[in-house]
DNA sequence: TGTTGAGTGTAAGCACGCTTACATTCAAAC
DNA sequence: GTTTGAATGTAAGCGTGCTTACACTCAACA
């Protein structure tokens, strides 16, 4: 897993980047009560940065405290285990905030952050966010708003792990991270989840083979359809069942023997 | 553990009773950047309660949100499953805050709050503590502090659970549970941990039977000495060898036979 | 058009730890 | 002193899912 320089070619200070960077920061709900002065102001001092997909634009041997403002794309955030298994903490999408500091928390001790597609950040210290909390604070009520959301997704996420079967956590993942997508021939709507296999076994704690086998006997029950990188969620009800528990197992074993 | 009642039996007047919570509201981490002026009046408007070991206090049919300021005691926050399995969110100690509300989020989506010794609580309002924490920017970033260290303790958690096995996770948490305890013949100190094994499974995301077993396998070697909700800590290096995953697992079967 | 690597399919074997089912010990209450 | 329930001890049995080891498919790139 190789971790190519990052902060290569910045930006440059002309003033229809910083115009960018305040359209762009004022979308993010962390600042959406700052003033327009105020919004200005941030877009001048905050420094943007854009990396393309496949990029690890944070490791752990980065000791700077920043905070990653994602304002385009999609960020994985993940930590390896000595024995080399990865382990999903968060996916981020535009809007999140996310960052190493002890100030802010949130995943960055000894995490790896990777754009998922091309993405566009934006990047305060440590410092910059203290100043923002202190001055405004509002803004640090949007802060505890996004921590507790994120506290309470993790704890959740750690209930599923300690007394969930692997097949109800994939069950239960594959419906959180379902979204439409209209086909546009049979005009139905039908949802879909763009991850690989090892992927979503990174997510909950398991391994790609039993992932595959799992995803196959669904397929093989009609649930989902398997495509390279996709998944298409047929039986929304089944998987909910299975989801919820009260399937036992998707186990082949136990299926009644029908002839 | 019980804790010497300092404000006892001096008087019921409601001043003293102001003070008193004032003065136990001075000591959370949270308002340590009020004046005494808003001490003073924090200290009227939020109520105390206490309650006896045991009690269960917080349960997930109430309704209200409310932010619990622990003065005094430790609480355990659980949650249980379907099927009847708890897992332990948290313990708190003195000086902590936790509470329900979707605002300072933290554990109550269905959890239980248990004083696991007499306890003395603080409760404020979910408008309380916005209002607060709009009218003094200090007191929104020491919340903000105190997120970010659970969200990074939750996520730790995350990771044990996800790929470590349950007797380094027992081991984990031994060591981190511990206790300096002076013994008052030997004038030795040793480290204690007190709990049943049935609450440290809870808190492991195991079962009683397996952390007896796997405590007493721990006895046999040296490592801890055991008594009723008491475990002595003796060897504490070959624990942290357990803790890091180097050895390979606790079971017997993989001892060598030495004679 | 061939090569390459990522993504996927599949299967045997086995260890961990949960389930189930008791027996026993200890401390507190009566 | 007796009783009672919580805490602990122990063990057989077995299922889940990890480990290991390959074969295969497809898309991208040369």
């Amino acid at each position: 897993m190789r971790i190519p320089d990052v902060f290569g070619d910045l930006m440059s200070l002309d003033d229809a980047l910083a115009l960018q960077k305040r359209s762009y920061l004022s979308e993010v709900a962390i600042f959406q009560d700052l003033s327009p002065d105020e919004m200005a102001e941030l877009g001048r001092s905050v420094p943007m940065k854009e990396v393309t997909a496949g990029t690890i634009f944070h490791s752990p041997d980065d000791s700077a405290e920043v905070l990653f403002i994602l304002k385009k794309g999609r960020v994985k955030v993940y930590q390896l285990t000595p024995d080399g298994h990865a382990l999903t903490m968060h996916i981020y999408d535009a809007g999140s905030i996310f960052g190493e500091m002890s100030l802010l928390g949130q995943g960055m001790h000894g995490s790896f952050a990777e754009a998922l597609t091309p993405c566009v950040l934006c990047m305060m210290s440590r410092d910059h966010v203290h100043r923002l909390m202190l001055s405004d604070p509002r803004v640090a009520t949007r802060i505890v708003e996004s921590l507790t959301e994120r506290l309470t997704h993790v704890e959740n996420r750690l209930l599923d792990f300690a007394y969930r079967r692997v097949p109800e956590r994939l069950a239960r993942l594959l419906l959180q991270l379902a979204q439409p997508h209209r086909n546009l021939f049979s005009r139905t709507q039908r949802m879909e989840v763009r991850y690989t296999h090892e992927e979503l076994a990174d997510m909950i704690g398991s391994t790609r083979e039993t992932t595959t086998k799992l995803l196959n006997e669904m397929r093989v029950r009609g649930l989902v359809d398997l495509q390279r990188g996709q998944i298409t969620l047929i039986d929304m009800n089944a998987l909910q069942h299975i989801a919820s528990g009260e399937s036992s197992g998707l186990s082949l074993q136990i299926l009644p023997d029908k002839e």
